[in-house]
DNA sequence: TCCCGATCTTTACATCGTAAAGATTAGGTA
DNA sequence: TACCTAATCTTTACGATGTAAAGATCGGGA
């Protein structure tokens, strides 16, 4: 629907090959962030770039997500991202970058803020789930998406931190280091329970796959009660199944 | 990359307006059976189009799958698909109700074909996981896009009996009833987190985020083995955390 | 001072989804 | 049987997107 702009893909950001108009967008380099009068050469357009995608990203969601966008939010043409980015793959590769350094960041802190055993406990689900409900733009690009390189340092290396965090939170749970190198069944099987539970219950209350648990539950019930109980309660005894 | 064929897109099923070359229409012109050859109003197009958009999808992943391709497919004018569906939204709606109703058949199956006790518990999580690995793309049209259209009867219909099955499975486990209207939390935390395992497990194992952690396990462990040891391992206690 | 190369813009092209108008046929009706 | 309406399929057209390539513009040395 909002795509019914036809704006001649020329918006803003008029630049007149006129000499007249040279003296007035010329200066202003240096002290103040006089950036108003869109300079020849930006500047920043890297980091403006990567600011605008994310403001396109929340607003628009991820299929509003375009190289062509990204650049009408910056006010640059459609191609500038090109030589910042290569293509649409790379910026959004660093995009997702970013996002997993928000995501660790904010898990760190709430580990930071949690006091008693129980919270010590919850404090990482609870900033997971809420970090993709306050981002869920960020959070699909960062695991829904195709097209993402994990080859690309930043992505990868900010993708590998969040897991070494995992690891290394189930290992103080279990009271045991874990080592970088090697698993046990055993470790790896807690590791990868930890996980899928708090993604898949992510991923599934994102999609609203879970509010038909939600409604049936007792009235008012949040999700977040709802990730806490299947965190904290007892997995009972399974004999017949199926 | 494999999109560089420049066909102008009227690949196959020359229809010229002469009446001379009616007769020589497309495959072999032979056949008791005419139905072969291109009929003028092909007869079952709507089936021919799920079909082929089954077969684009795991040829070319999820990317691949446009109205377009669809059409070549099936050897049809690429505005064919529009009367028979709307819009894309509506065929990718109509393959993932196929996709949800081949799904929980095999689910249905896996459980028939259960004997032990064991065997029972985890017949349903590895029919899961294994239906996704055979369909990937299936699979991802299911739970990853975003192009679906949930209100379709069918497509509601279909997901709807895929997550009945998972509740009386749950009840099953748990040697009560679950009733369709209401949910004691601790119920619907036993279901929520049997979802959110084993569908957070397909995701990242599919997404191939679960390498990580295969590789560092003991030579030669499987992801079902991983799976397995996911869903019997007894939870350890977690006095510390983060 | 002058020129090279990095940065950004223009232009161009193939593909996609979708709408609208034209062609073709099936099936009911007179 | 002959026709006629509606469903089915094709053509044509338009705006949007990603990407490549060529042109313009400037920063920073030589």
């Amino acid at each position: 629907m909002a795509k019914s702009e036809t704006k001649t893909e020329t918006a803003r950001r008029i630049r007149t090959t006129s000499p007249a108009s040279r003296g007035r967008l010329r200066p202003a380099p240096r002290t103040a962030s006089a950036k108003a009068e869109t300079p020849y050469h930006h500047g920043a357009l890297r980091e403006a770039l990567l600011q605008a995608a994310e403001r396109v990203l929340e607003r628009e969601g991820l299929a509003g997500l375009t190289l062509r966008a990204v650049a009408r939010e910056a006010g640059v043409s459609h191609a500038a991202p090109t030589h910042h980015f290569g293509d649409l793959t790379g910026l959004v590769s660093e995009l997702a970058a970013i996002g997993f350094r928000q995501f660790n960041a904010a898990m760190v802190s709430a580990c930071d803020a949690a006091t008693t055993p129980l919270e010590r406990m919850l404090a990482r689900p609870k900033a997971y789930v809420a970090y993709a409900q306050a981002h869920p733009g960020m959070y699909g690009l960062m695991f829904r998406t195709e097209r993402l390189d994990h080859s690309r340092p930043s992505l990868h290396e900010a993708a590998e931190a969040s897991f070494a965090g995992l690891a290394n939170a189930i290992g103080a749970m279990r009271q045991e280091q874990i080592s970088g190198d090697a698993l046990t069944l055993d470790q790896g099987a807690a590791i990868a329970r930890a996980w899928s539970m708090v993604h898949g219950f992510t991923t599934l209350l994102l999609d609203g796959r879970l509010k038909d648990i939600l409604e049936r539950l007792p009235k008012g019930t949040t999700a977040e009660q709802l990730l806490q109980a299947m965190l904290t309660s007892t997995v009972t005894p399974k004999p017949p199944g199926c």
